[in-house]
RNA sequence: CGGGGAUUGGCGCAAUUGGCUAGCGCGCACGGUUUGGGACCGUGAGGCUGUAGGUUCGAAUCCUAUAUCCCCGACCA
């Protein structure tokens, strides 16, 4: 490719909008270009890269037996209201009508037609487990898009699901993903942390997270380095230490209370405490405007997506509302550990304490010395409270959690029988009965694949893209050309090393200093950089520079298709 | 969805007590001089100032509506 005909040029300055690093590289490098938030055109020079990252991915994952198909993008909203996913996935979906008025949604993710399609199949035991994947388009109407292509509202992705006769045989295909997710990553130029996640939206049991460390991560991660155990801090356990246990506890008594003491602050003030003496709540309200408490020791923070799990949430819980506590018939900072109507969560630190102070707020009073199982028991009890930098590792007990800031690059989900259970995805069994599929399902987003790379990958130039997605092998640089000679030789150099298959990007332009060039061919980060220029030729040949390297050589005519292949 | 900011050639910006033909830099085109780390001189093209209304002798500037984008939060593979 001549670079002198190519769509999309690099360009001097960015816009002040890109933060993010691997936005700005690729907004002005001639990557992408964006239509409105979170929505990208790839260039010629972008999509090379994303097809080679396709190719990567397409490779390992057909490793695990998976064959490639294509659904269509606008999908019956029916089909995900039959499996209730229309209620879970919320307003990220986008909805469209056709002429008749039918609604349907751009495909945020393909489970329910997967699993209808697998169903108009009608399997049996024989055709288990049946493993299909797709690269298409996601359409996913988000909040805040974010980084350029890191969290976008349109995306290609990698989507493959799995459907099999129970969940002893997902494992073992959920195993070959988990090995071809670390193939991709290592081939892609990426170190991944494997967590533990929540299922979110998808829905099901245990699941696994592929995470890359980088600053611009939105999610955060809690590692030990002991045992190596890694979760995200939806799922991140940890030991509660015992606080006083060896106090004698004490009756229960209400006490009076000056009036200011609301918050934990005035509590500490009034009383003289620590913070994990009293007892929290923190309010929410599920989609069927059940309210959820969470009952928490003082010190420790509910996370949200760990309480819904304790108490089997129907939808995204959501804090409540001053008007919900009203309808309580209480008020911030006066809500009670029991009593109300509404479910309550205790997290597992309620058992550390003995002789609580708090629980019954009133106008000017409070209760103290109050224990948990004596004097109030929670519906549900679990982990409901969120990791904390140095908190105790709950699976050797001797580590101490450090968070780390990551991407998501990719995941596999154990989904269980989450969509057969409402569409009734069923196989026939041996014995002729109708049994349920078991499923998974493994996705991984292109764009943020490229970003991520570009994040571990740059120096303060431009981009420095690992051989195997690099858009052209090899970045020719003819300098002097208005020298007739030297473009002569310039050009049959770029002939031949088309002819030896090698892809390569000839910088023909006659009209731009070698500066410019320069600095275009770092701002690209192509592996190697070959020079034709008047000095090269008085030194005997083309000069040769890797892209990540600071030294160049020189090399002769005959030499260099040998030493680039 | 809540709060704040913004929208002027491809990009970055200027011009508001309402007033001259809406400027500048980068980029682009042409001519010339240059030629190893984003060169210089000259000439030129490119804008009904996001959109729709309104006020006014006169609107980029004031008013109304609307769209889009950014930031913080909420939310979210």
């Amino acid at each position: 490719m001549r670079y002198s005909k190519l769509f999309g040029k690099t360009s001097k300055t960015v816009s002040n909008q890109a933060t993010a690093v691997s936005h700005k590289l690729l907004l002005q490098g001639g990557f992408i270009r964006m239509l409105s938030a979170g929505r990208y055109t790839f260039l010629p020079l972008g999509f090379k890269v994303s097809k080679k990252v396709e190719d990567i991915i397409r490779e390992e994952v057909e490793k695990t037996g998976a064959q490639e198909l294509i659904v269509p993008t606008l999908q019956p909203l029916e089909l995900w209201q039959k499996a209730n996913r229309d209620k879970k996935f919320g307003s990220s979906m986008m909805l469209v009508k056709d002429r008749n008025e039918a609604e349907f949604t751009l495909g945020a993710t393909a489970e329910v037609v997967m699993m209808d399609l697998v169903n108009q199949m009608n399997p049996t035991y024989k055709d288990l487990p049946i493993n299909i994947y797709q690269f298409s388009q996601k359409f996913r109407d988000e909040a805040r898009p974010t980084g350029g292509l890191l969290r976008t509202r349109e995306f290609v992705m990698k989507d493959a699901y799995s459907f099999h006769e129970n969940e002893e045989s997902l494992k073992e295909t959920y195993q070959k993903y988990w090995v071809a997710y670390e193939n991709i990553a290592k081939r892609l130029g990426l170190k991944v942390i494997v967590v533990e996640s929540d299922n979110g939206a998808i829905g099901g049991a245990v699941s696994h997270e592929f995470m890359v460390e980088t600053d611009v991560g939105e999610d955060t991660i809690a590692l030990c380095d002991e045992c190596r155990y890694a979760a995200n801090l939806e799922t991140a356990q940890f030991d509660r230490k015992d606080i006083n246990l060896d106090e004698e506890i004490k009756d229960m008594e209400i006490v009076t209370q000056p009036e200011w003491v609301e918050t934990m602050e005035d509590n500490i003030k009034h009383y003289g405490k620590s913070k994990e003496h009293y007892l929290k709540n923190v309010v929410y309200k599920d989609t069927d405007g059940t309210i959820v408490i969470g009952v928490i020791r003082g010190d420790l923070s509910v996370n949200p997506a760990k309480l819904a799990k304790v108490y089997g949430a129907k939808g995204e819980l959501e804090p409540a509302t001053d008007e919900d506590l009203k309808k309580l018939g209480t008020k911030s900072g006066w809500v009670h550990c029991w009593g109300h109507d509404a479910v309550y969560v205790g997290d597992l630190s309620l058992k550390t304490v003995h002789n609580f102070i708090g629980g019954q707020k009133q106008k000017d009073t409070d209760s103290i010395n109050v224990n948990y199982g004596r004097d109030f028991e929670c519906q549900f009890f679990g982990d409901i409270a969120e990791a904390q930098v140095g908190d105790t590792c709950a699976k050797c007990h001797k580590g101490k959690l450090r968070f780390i800031k990551a991407v998501e690059f990719g995941n596999i989900f154990n989904i269980g029988y989450t969509y057969s259970n409402p569409m009734d995805g069923n196989f026939v069994d041996k014995d002729g009965s109708l049994k349920k599929l078991y499923m998974g399902s493994y996705g991984i987003g292109i764009g943020r694949a490229i970003s991520t790379i570009i994040e571990t990958h740059h120096d303060d130039k431009g981009i420095i893209w690992p051989e195997s997605i690099a858009p052209y092998q090899v970045h020719l640089l003819g300098l002097d050309l208005f020298d007739e000679s030297i473009k002569a030789k310039a050009e049959s150099l770029y002939e031949n090393l088309k002819k030896n298959n090698i892809d390569v990007l000839y910088d023909d332009r006659d009209d731009v200093t070698a500066g410019a060039k320069f600095a275009d061919a770092d701002l690209i980060g192509i592996p190697v950089r070959l020079v034709i220029s008047k000095r090269s030729l008085e030194k005997g040949g083309i000069e040769y520079k890797k892209r990540d390297q600071s030294e160049s050589k020189i090399i002769s005519d005959k030499e260099i298709i040998g030493e680039l292949k």
